[in-house]
DNA sequence: GGGGAGAGATGCCGC
DNA sequence: GCGGCATTTCTCCCC
């Protein structure tokens, strides 16, 4: 595919919203919150309607660079090139990618108006620990789900019966040193704010790492093993994998 | 595009490590760290030949659901579908995208072998203070730079010239509540590996939150303006917009 | 391979 | 818009 052919599919597809794929070989460089150079290669460039650009090596699921929806775009001709710029001002952003080939080029209006529905998160987690308090302790009971303070909100808290304050901080994967810095931080905040040490910390997660653990002890707060709830976890049981390559 | 074709070209990319995009009409499911289902619209599909998978719906910069390089492909015909299966057994996590058209397809071998070249992170700017420690303070001198502890590494350790030690976590952004927690660990460490009290804790970022520096100052700790250095920030000065859409 | 932390992180929500 | 934080975070580095 030549300049010419790609230079008028970029065209007509900016102007009515398409978005368009390519095989390009190329170098790009950028400079915003970084700057960075990539020498020329083939790669896959993705244009979206929402003119946010992407360039993707052969290799590896994120893209090497990349801008925002928003960007001002613009294709310049150069000496046995074809320069794509990309420019954000609000972010001081820009992005160059200078296209010596195109193995390949399509554009397409898309239509798609889904979200995705997604189960499994820590927001699931802590409304799961609400609805099963035992979970934490015998008379733990919950007062408040994402109770908001000034330094970040408290995943669960409530007390433990005998007036003792609780805070429990959810992780849905392994619990490491920042998430005991984060419970630490609230423990701290809600001692301060109810004018009380009768605080307890507890952090729930599937599991902690080591050193995690050792501060965890040392601050004298408990952990409490809880795996994150996957309310859909049926589908994807016993499926056949049929017509292997 | 009808579905032989598509499917001819999946097939015969697989065999030739190519790499394959498409827009398609397609519904997704993914189980795996958590549990996602994405009602059927108009998608971009990516197939890397490192066996990478990337759906992108029309707007954003992040794809919606994805698979990393490694996975196990299949296709399946079924009733007015095609099924990519994508499944990665280590990580435990299984993709379905049933396609229900084909809007458009290709499939290209690639060769790229380049790594991108990054200036500004925040390596370049402990290597900046370790090189100016006017910046930190009148006397400091820096001592390590990306000194292991067991709970992280300290970017600049060094002391003021008159035995105490001192302590620098840098951010390149806009330093918040974590990064103080941050530095508090180490300080707390180095403190008791040292068995004293005579450590100094500093915080060098561009900017810092207001909470930030009020947590920064409860700990008896000091903020220091610097800014990430860029070194390859000539290129996109002065550039000129040539040929907007 | 696990732990820890940076990332051009991105995106979401709440104030 | 800022702040705080989760993320199917991802990736890198070091032990």
């Amino acid at each position: 595919m030549d300049f010419e052919l790609f230079e008028r599919l970029a065209h007509d597809a900016m102007r009515s919203s398409h978005a368009i794929v390519a095989f390009v070989s190329c170098e790009v460089s950028y400079s915003g919150r970084a700057e960075t150079f990539l020498e020329r290669g083939d790669r896959i460039l993705l244009v979206k309607p929402d003119r946010s650009v992407l360039i993707h090596q052969p290799s590896g699921s994120v893209p090497v660079n990349y801008m925002k929806g928003g960007s001002e775009l613009s294709l310049e001709r150069g000496e046995g090139r074809i320069v794509l710029h990309a420019a954000h001002k609000a972010e001081r952003a820009w992005l160059d990618v200078s296209v010596f080939a195109v193995h390949g080029a399509l554009s397409q209006r898309l239509e798609d108006a889904q979200r995705l529905d997604l189960a499994g998160n820590e927001r699931d987690m802590s409304d799961w620990i609400r609805d099963n308090p035992r979970c934490i302790g015998e008379g733990f009971r919950p007062i408040a789900r994402e109770e908001q303070t000034d330094v970040g909100f408290i995943d669960v808290f409530g007390h433990d019966g005998s007036g003792t304050l609780v805070v429990v901080e959810c992780k849905r994967v392994t619990a490491s040193l920042s998430a005991v810095d984060q419970l630490r931080r609230y423990v701290e905040r809600v001692k301060r704010a109810r004018g009380t040490q009768q605080v307890r910390g507890v952090l729930a997660a599937p599991a902690i790492t080591p050193n995690a653990l050792e501060m965890l002890a040392s601050l004298g707060f408990a952990f409490c093993r809880v795996d994150p709830p996957k309310r859909l976890e049926r589908w994807a049981r016993d499926q056949k994998r049929l017509g292997e390559f």
